[in-house]
DNA sequence: ACAGTGCATTAGCCTAGACTAAATTTCAAC
DNA sequence: GTTGAAATTTAGTCTAGGCTAATGCACTGT
């Protein structure tokens, strides 16, 4: 018979499987492959269950896998990464703002929401905010459209000695420490010169635009990505 | 060595067990046992799939099984059934008050993401609102404490013919039907009085607050759940 | 060239939660 | 009381997605 099929209705992805797409996003995002392992320990499962999963979504076109190599987002993958990344930063613009969230505590909010919210509840979302560009920790929220703005940054710890820079984007998994960054003042936006960095992995002395100083140690310093703002 | 366990870690439920827990809820809401034929025709599985599910609710202290018999929720069980049903009026109510959604449109979006909201977000959507005490439908939304107000209320298609009535909560599964009695002018809080029922079952005729009257086909008039007004 | 090491994969098992088909129980009707 | 229909449960199967233990591959160093 071979009868010609109507657009298959999208099967809906799996909350697994739509963590797993945006670890292999994240994994990649400076090109090459994502290994097992490393997606093994960011989704926090053993390594077998990641070979099982990258064999099916292989088989479902959402993955390339190469045996040994690591895997890469197929277009059709990417799409779904993105469209995840959307979600997952829009639900923490949206808590931040409208309900009163602390920006330490949106991420874990937002990773069990954007596996259950409808792409109408999103854009509704994101109209209520005025389309948002960047997310609480000055992450970029792709478009609807899959569209998302890639910038060279460069962690704080690993800076040039006196370099201006702009604080553009903070790692966003990690409550305790994104209190004590917003204590210090430490939000995307500000401004900073770097002084001086101790030796050793030792930590990084900073001037803030107000004039004050901040002495960053490096598991910090690393969570913060900076842009350079010479020329401004 | 028989260690003395600190309070158990809620095992959180999964998504099946929540909406199980509520079906048996809203079915033992008159009091008695919830069948396994009516909570399958209500969750849109099969029955052996009930039965699979009963005997481990049952193992899990969430539910009392009388075999052949039926179901009822013991007070875990109905502690846990509350709290979803919280969750899924909180967020109708969040959804139509704060994000423009049609009363059509909220059940089918609550329904998903009652398993995946935190109590803390609820609690700020709650407070958001004003603590509401009906979601838009007209439904009572439980207390974070667990208490929810019992009405006897009255299909309109089993009403008196002759009796002034509120409408006071109106079925919220769907949205087509829904959209049609907004458009009537059917929702709650709305005064009308019993003018006439044709046999067989055949409409029932109301006449609104504003003097207009309305022919109401047994279908709906079977979503509409009214008490008396009489003494007002 | 080859041994060793570390990562990746396979093999085999488990649980949740669906399903269908078969067996069992209940209950109403005779 | 027996019988038959309807509801329920059991038996057996399947898929997704975990796990551990065992095996296989690839690169590094000699
Ligand atoms: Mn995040
Ligand atoms: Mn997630
Ligand atoms: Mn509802
Ligand atoms: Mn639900």
């Amino acid at each position: 018979m071979n009868t010609i099929r109507s657009p298959q209705p999208p099967p809906s992805l799996t909350r697994s499987v739509e963590d797993y797409l945006k670890s292999v996003f994240h994994l990649t995002s400076q090109g090459g492959f994502a290994t097992t392992s490393d997606i093994a320990e960011m989704l926090d499962v053993a390594p077998p269950s990641v070979s099982g999963m990258m064999k099916r979504l292989s088989e479902t076109g959402l993955i390339e896998h190469v045996p040994y190599r690591g895997v890469q987002l197929t277009p059709q993958g990417r799409r779904a990464a993105l469209q995840m990344i959307r979600r997952h930063r829009i639900l923490e613009s949206y808590l931040t703002s409208k309900l009163g969230y602390d920006w330490g505590d949106v991420h874990v909010e937002a990773e069990r929401l954007e596996h259950a919210v409808s792409e109408k509840l999103i854009e509704r979302m994101a109209d209520a905010l005025g389309e948002p560009r960047y997310d609480p920790h000055g992450a970029p929220i792709p478009t609807a459209a899959g569209e998302i703005e890639e910038a060279e940054l460069v962690p704080l710890a690993e800076s040039e000695v006196g370099s201006s820079l702009v604080l553009q984007e903070v790692g966003d998994e990690h409550p305790a420490r994104l209190h004590y960054l917003a204590e210090q003042g430490l939000t995307p936006g500000v401004r900073l010169t770097v002084i001086d960095r101790q030796p050793f992995n030792g930590p990084t002395i900073v001037r803030l635009g107000d004039g004050t100083t901040r002495v960053v140690g490096q598991e910090l310093a690393l969570l913060l990505f900076c842009r350079s703002s010479d020329g401004e």
